[in-house]
DNA sequence: CCGGTGACTAAGCGCTTGCTCAGCATGGTG
DNA sequence: CACCATGCTGAGCAAGCGCTTAGTCACCGG
């Protein structure tokens, strides 16, 4: 069924080929586990450490800093939106079907993978300066990508909306607030609830559908 | 022009008069700043003391710990709520002009007060037990009342929306976020925003406007 | 003038935190 | 066999945490 989306997030990201020994993976998962649950700066090394199987000493052979995990999770996680993005966006159609898969994607993710989004969209404040700043970059890319769907939609008059930018902010609020109250009790899978937003998200753009 | 929200919230709160001495407004409001600023567990008691201008000692003549301040904070942040919820409602008029004016005020009140709305929405996990059900019961009542209007205005003829739990859900994720992304370098007043997202959310549920 | 009260502080206690370090087992290489 | 790099642990350090305590001071009714 749903394999774990970290499992998915990390092998696969930039670079393709994972050099990573493996127990840094089960101290990236427990990182993504913790820090969605309990926020950053409430879970300790102790934490991480005791629920990836080894002592608090371990885990500084791996990486530098708790800092330093928190950093890879959100570029890792941001790098992956921009990319799912993007993809929705490249994939063909007019704006309304790219803005459907958009939507649908985007939303369906963010309930999927809905840890590593509680941490890339919640904990952007604990971040050290330099890893906010690259952070920061792919955040205003994402928000660039939207915005230029919704104009190329206005522009082919295919949407109707007064503000892009406050269009852009409402489409991609839907899909990052998923994360936050979306729980593995909920009902809805994150697909249908991807179809349903898509549904929603297009009649709020003014879309004849 | 626009007073602090803080100031807004608590001497006009539940029981009306205020009886509580000057030092304990202090305390409350330099914990929002921070709890919002830098969240539950990151903030010491140094930190909320010297923004009140004294010593940490202090703190512990007014509450009794500092959850005990978080408590405080995210009871009467939610009651607040509740009650802004709850007279857009029973204003009168149609459903439209109902939920119209609830998105309005909803929205400008977390774009407003984002400094409450972020530790009324982000800080939950960090509630005593016991103070998180009372909240938990206030969150319900919250989607319930939105719920009911969308129903309401499905059954009019008003609104036209396939599942009514999940546009309710879109309704108040989107308020919701505002208290996330929103700044004072923002460029929309809270006003216009609430009334920019007003738009969208009556033509996301299907109303004809 | 007294004794009591409420708001406050300086100092610090006990504990937890992020992180370090000396040492140990393992396994591949000469 | 010796050698050493790798991955790890147990013990623990310095700093910072929430919170307490003993005591100070302004004020007030009698």
């Amino acid at each position: 069924m749903t394999s774990t989306p970290i499992a998915d997030l990390w092998p696969v990201l930039p670079g393709g080929a994972d050099s990573r020994p493996e127990a840094a993976h089960r101290l990236l998962r427990a990182a993504v586990e913790s820090f969605a649950e309990r926020g950053f700066h409430a879970t300790t090394t102790r934490d991480i450490a005791t629920a990836a199987g080894m002592s608090p000493a371990a885990l500084y052979i791996h990486y530098q800093s708790k800092a330093a995990l928190l950093a890879e999770i959100s570029q890792a996680g941001h790098a992956a939106t921009l990319a799912l993005v993007r993809d929705a966006v490249a994939g063909g159609g007019d704006p309304v079907v790219r803005m459907r898969r958009l939507v649908e994607q985007f939303t369906a993710w963010h309930a999927r993978a809905r840890t590593v989004g509680r941490v890339v969209n919640y904990e952007l404040h604990a971040l050290p300066e330099d890893a906010y700043a690259v952070v920061a970059a792919l955040r205003l890319d994402i928000e660039r990508e939207v915005s230029a769907l919704i104009a190329a939609g206005v522009a082919a008059g295919a949407f109707e909306v007064s503000e892009v930018r406050t269009a852009a902010r409402a489409v991609t609020s839907l899909g990052i607030d998923v994360s936050r109250w979306y729980t593995d009790r909920s009902t809805e899978t994150p697909e249908e609830l991807g179809r349903r937003y898509g549904e929603l998200v297009l009649r709020m753009l003014g879309a004849r559908i």
